[in-house]
RNA sequence: GUCCCCAUCGUCUAGCCCGGUCCAGGACACCACCCUUUCACGGUGGAUACGGGGGUUCAAAUCCCCCUGGGGACGCCA
């Protein structure tokens, strides 16, 4: 074995279905720090295997809030490396045949059941209070019978024929030996019948091909990790470390989501969140640089890191904390960082240009442009002097309606003012609300005041998740003023 | 429901592996005081935690078991 064999190689391998995630950030942080602190590599891999959900705007967007937070990676798909292509849909030719291979090894098997079929064996087995899994009906497909189906052009996926008995064990590096009993496990599908891999193929073929050394991902992996080992013995080949980092919870403990947090980074980078302090904070999230230390650099805690020293209690994501390390940070720039992150993030040229058709007709002096603009520059907005919920509709009422509201807005697919418009004007419609109620009352929330250029307009600039976040501060303000019977 | 992971202040955590130095340390938030023309920053102090029950031991936050609680996974999503 050459030296280079024996190089740190690791990933971050996030899926291009939306706003760039702060929990890709968090991953993506102990892997750039532990491949740095071995001088190893750091590859970005976009597993875009969904044709459904996949967004060729949201790749951009993950390269370039992985670099505005300083995560630069040695390999992906827009420089390249000795292991290309880096994005799973330019390798599917890869996967067939390694699927190919299973099926001739005997250790994958080709599938013929409907979706109808496999959701109501699921509802049956849930019924029963049965495990629900794949009930394995066409493993015992004679060989003639495949190849006259595939032959009548039949769909099928190909899934992997798990061993039915004995253990697969293997070693987290934070939390020892696990070990699952593997007539438990499900037979995975590989291949889906539209020729795309799923995550358990891709994953395992990418992270051999690119010659992964360790697989430092969120705890979420664990139940899938036993399928991944298998596979990784069904193709004869060895085995990665694994480390699984504790998933980053709301407030309530649960799976961080958008419903109840901002997970965007794009959001972050907008409130002004400097990004060493958002990667600092991350790095205070399941680790601890030791002696107190609370504020350091990507660079310190790579020195540091280590697998032993993570925190499996699953870490609550706190905003206030992550603004007080935000202002510890802010406070330590000099003069010229200053001025240039106003101009550069703050006041933007491309987001003052969105702004313009906005607000100038309102103007007549420039003097009025911070005084009239307020809301498009700050985070939570004061509700206090505004009479928000309308006459005749009860607090309860408004919640209800803006719980809605926000449910839609995030189904929205895309973030535009007629789209946005659109959506709005129908769920009104639906809930039977007089124009004037609805669009006061969303304009108030959005904004804090009630003058403000078109309502539309005006969220589009703003963007999903500050929009998001507002109706979410204000269902809270309105919690806390009216205390719900 | 089934399997798996986890469990120290409200929150992020140190301590746990190698039991005594821990009537549990730091940070955020909170409260009080000081500084200060205001606010903020800063400083000082305060309140607040080993989920419960059994073991093991001279001794347990630390080791073992059970319970409880929380979380995740169970998709032709990743």
């Amino acid at each position: 074995m050459s030296a280079t064999d024996n190089k740190v190689r690791v990933r971050i391998a996030p899926s291009p279905t939306g706003d760039p995630h702060v929990g890709t950030a968090y991953i993506a942080l102990f892997n750039y720090a532990f491949a740095k602190k071995y001088g190893g590599d750091f590859i970005l891999r976009i597993e875009d295997t969904d044709q459904v959900r996949a967004k060729s705007s949201s790749e951009a967007l993950i390269l370039e809030s992985l670099r505005w937070l300083g995560l630069e990676w040695d390999e992906g798909p827009d420089k390249g490396g000795p292991y290309g292509p880096y994005r799973q849909s330019e390798r599917t030719a890869i996967y067939r045949e390694h699927a190919e291979i299973l099926l001739k090894k005997g250790h994958a098997y080709r599938c013929f059941c409907s979706n109808d079929r496999l959701t109501e064996l699921r509802r049956q087995q849930r019924l029963q209070g049965l495990p629900t899994g794949y009930d394995r009906f066409c493993r015992s497909l004679g060989e003639g019978e495949v190849q006259a189906r595939m032959a009548a052009g039949e769909g099928h996926v190909i899934r992997l024929m798990m061993p039915t008995e004995g253990v697969t064990k293997f070693v987290d590096e934070a939390r020892g030996e696990l070990e699952f009993e593997n007539h438990r496990l499900d037979d995975q599908v590989l291949l889906k019948s539209d020729g795309f891999p799923t995550y358990h193929l891709a994953n395992v073929v990418d992270d051999r091909l690119m010659r992964i050394t360790h697989v430092i991902r969120a705890e979420e992996w664990i139940s899938s990790t036993p399928k991944h080992v298998i596979l990784y013995q069904a193709f004869g080949w060895p085995q990665p470390k694994w480390c699984h980092m504790p998933l980053l919870r709301n407030a309530d403990r649960s799976k961080i989501s958008k419903r109840k947090n901002p997970v965007s980074l794009s959001y972050y980078r907008r409130a002004g969140i400097l990004p060493e302090a958002l990667i600092n904070f991350l790095g205070l999230m399941g680790w601890s640089f030791g002696n107190d230390v609370e504020v350091f650099t990507v660079k310190q805690m790579m020195e540091k890191f280590e697998f032993a020293g993570i925190n499996l209690g699953g870490p609550v994501f706190d905003l206030v904390k992550l603004t007080w390390m935000n202002q510890t940070y802010m406070h330590k720039m000099d003069d010229s960082r200053f001025v240039s992150y106003l101009r550069d993030e703050i006041f933007s040229p491309s987001y003052l240009k969105a702004l313009k058709p906005l607000v100038l007709e309102r103007m007549s002096r420039f003097e009025q442009f911070v005084d009239h603009n307020g809301f498009f520059f700050s985070g939570a907005l004061d509700y206090k002097n505004l009479e928000i919920i309308p006459k005749g509709k009860t607090p309860e009422e408004l919640s209800l309606m803006l719980g809605q509201l926000v449910e839609l807005l995030d189904e929205l697919y895309d973030w535009h003012a007629p789209q946005i418009q659109a959506l709005i004007e129908k769920h009104k419609d639906e809930i039977k609300w007089k124009p004037k109620d609805y669009f006061l009352t969303l304009r108030m929330i959005a904004t804090g005041r009630k003058d403000s250029p078109p309502l539309f307009d005006t969220l589009a600039v703003l963007g999903r998740e500050m929009v998001r976040f507002r109706i979410r501060d204000y269902v809270n303000h309105l919690a806390s003023v009216t205390p719900l019977s």
